[in-house]
DNA sequence: TAAATTAGTAAGTACATACAAACTAGTCCA
DNA sequence: TGGACTAGTTTGTATGTACTTACTAATTTA
């Protein structure tokens, strides 16, 4: 039963942590709750009680409740993913490219259903956190799809389907396809097609871009 | 300036409603501040400053607040929506069903961003209104779709570069690629790209079945 | 027109909530 | 070893918040 060997006596000796993991173990709790009852739905005496330290604690570590879920944002790293797409996706070829933002979408925001609910919080709760999003991410990506459905689409004209759309109209509708399943998942919590992420990234950009096959 | 001729003298005689009537009043007001800031985030207080009563005759029509969002999302009649689509988009030619429906869920639901924002809040917060609004609603429009793309992949399999993709996966790219921009404009405010909804409708439509013409 | 009903309010109430002050106990290093 | 610093808590406190109570004025009805 006592596996602790150096502690003194208590049941839980309760540790005492460095500042910044503390931090990221507070962090981490609200997280969990924001995602479970938004932001306004949750006070801070649960979120303390969640991540086992006392209120006042929290205040230490972020002096004001926004602070948090401005920390959660800023820690999902919207920046270094949009930029390393930009960089590394532009110069694949398209259908490649599309495949990949495709998985990207439907496996690491699928994983992370609360860091999804939260953005999503975050964002329809705060207009100016929603213009940020928009400007900072969301447009550059749907910039970038733009772009590579315009390649694919001079590549081989003939044989494509959405080739008579507006390219633009065509990113914004993979894109809203790519997140109607996470949306599906993480909002309306209900699993819109139980299968593998991979092959529903695969099946979507076979809508988009069939291959040439035969 | 006194316009008024039967009232007594003060400059805003507050007028005496009927039932219904104050009803329907406050439930307006509802909708707008919800839509603005969210359930959590709007006190009763000031819910009953907008809509110009006090604070106990909202507690007299809705005795809780959450019979608010209820009684808002009921208004939107969801059921009858879709009891209308089953029963008159099912047998019409697919291409022009999906039309139709593009066309609804574009116009209608962009008309009042207000309304999507109130049933996106009312889904996030609470998790059995998102059950009831996937079961009553979300599903069966799924379905449907599914089932107008089944008939056009049966109808000319050969043309159609999306027959390939399972109906269902289809049928969840195409109802995405519509909510995205509700989402766009609702909740991230930001307008996708302007242009006429019917427009938009026949574009997404022609993504997915494009018209053989030639 | 008196009685009964309905629309409305002002002023609570009990509790929740974000945050603050003052204090205690470990930890690091000379 | 002791003193400076850091991690942490207990205990407020002022304000918010959902909802009540007890009442008044208008309207309908018999």
């Amino acid at each position: 039963m006592s596996l602790d060997s150096k502690n003194k006596q208590s049941p839980w000796p309760k540790p005492r942590l460095k500042a910044p993991d503390r931090r990221s173990q507070i962090l981490a709790a609200a997280l969990e709750v924001f995602a479970e009852q938004g932001f306004h739905g949750t006070p801070t005496r649960e979120l303390a009680r969640r991540a086992g330290v006392s209120e006042a604690l929290v205040f230490q570590h972020f002096p004001t409740k926004e602070d948090l879920i401005r920390a959660i944002i800023e820690h999902v790293g919207f920046e270094e993913r949009i930029q390393f797409m930009e960089s590394h996706l532009a110069q694949l070829p398209p259908r490649q490219a599309l495949k990949a933002i495709a998985e990207h979408l439907l496996t690491n925001l699928r994983e992370r259903p609360d860091l999804f609910r939260v953005v999503f919080f975050g964002i329809m709760e705060t207009p100016h956190l929603a213009r940020e999003f928009y400007q900072k991410f969301l447009s550059r990506l749907l910039a970038l799809e733009t772009r590579l459905f315009e390649r694919a689409f001079a590549e081989r004209a003939g044989g494509l389907p959405a080739a008579r759309v507006d390219p633009a109209v065509v990113a914004r509708s993979f894109h809203g396809s790519l997140i109607f399943y996470n949306l599906a998942g993480a909002i309306v919590r209900v699993e819109p097609l139980p299968s593998d992420p991979r092959a529903t990234a695969e099946a979507i950009v076979n809508i988009y871009l069939p291959e040439v096959e035969k």
